[in-house]
DNA sequence: TTTACATATTCCCATATAGGAATGTAATGT
DNA sequence: ACATTACATTCCTATATGGGAATATGTAAA
């Protein structure tokens, strides 16, 4: 098998740099796809596919406005990544704070496992696959 | 040009479930190749290179312990994912204040809430093979 | 209508998968 | 030495990708 498609899901889609630069240039407003172009000095065709899969996964919104389409990015569509990374937080603060409780001579706290992600919904957007 | 490498980066490394999987498994204590393999049920050699893809990125830690090579997460490298999407936070909790100011039948005064704009409910986003 | 502008889509293709089977390699046991 | 255990690597292949050029689509201006 190959590699999963980018739009599965928002851990594929974030993968790539350059969308990850385009969700940044849109979280505090929206822009059209021309402004995103001359930010981020990419080809307009590669911006306009970038953000379709940031469309599809749900991470971007659009608006149209006459001829110009204004994206803005969906924050809470990183929210499973965030949470999903933060279930690990606790371990790499242990390894700071090992350091400190080692030298105050105090024993390790308890610990439990990070969970698994769930894919949860996707979006309604693959009802062509069949 | 193809994608990016798996392991080229952390972002690149987690969009592949099953590596979130055995990242999980791996947070709280190291374990053989062969116990990942019980307990996701997957093939050995799929195991193999994807805690190869790991280690290249600094996700896992390996120590040798007679024929056995024990595998344990590094969670501090996830913690620029954790950044990354943190960076987003606010953005998130705003939106949620949001939701809520509108569900305790609170005015928004102007909208500045771009329409939510999802495709595929109008058009089928026909994704063929080519 | 004709033209200009803004964006989306298509075509082409070199590249990196991910899985399974087969095989290689290292360490241990007898 | 030989068999066994535990992993790693190689070979094979279908598939999705991302970029650029060319083209299509859509909307507004002349």
């Amino acid at each position: 098998m190959a590699r999963a498609a980018t739009t599965s899901d928002a851990f594929n889609a974030v993968a790539e740099p350059r969308r990850r630069a385009i969700l940044s240039s849109l979280a505090l407003q929206e822009r059209p796809v021309g402004e995103i172009v001359d930010l981020l000095g990419l080809g307009q065709p590669s911006v306009s596919k970038h953000l379709r899969v940031l469309l599809e996964v749900g991470l971007v919104n659009v608006r149209r406005d006459g001829r110009r389409m204004l994206y803005r990015t969906n924050a809470e569509a990183l929210r499973p990544l965030h949470e999903w990374t933060g279930t690990f937080e606790r371990f790499w603060q242990h390894q700071l704070s090992r350091i400190k409780d080692r030298a105050e001579g105090k024993s390790s706290p308890s610990n439990d496992t990070p969970a698994d992600f769930h894919p949860g919904r996707k979006h309604d957007l693959d009802r062509n696959k069949n």
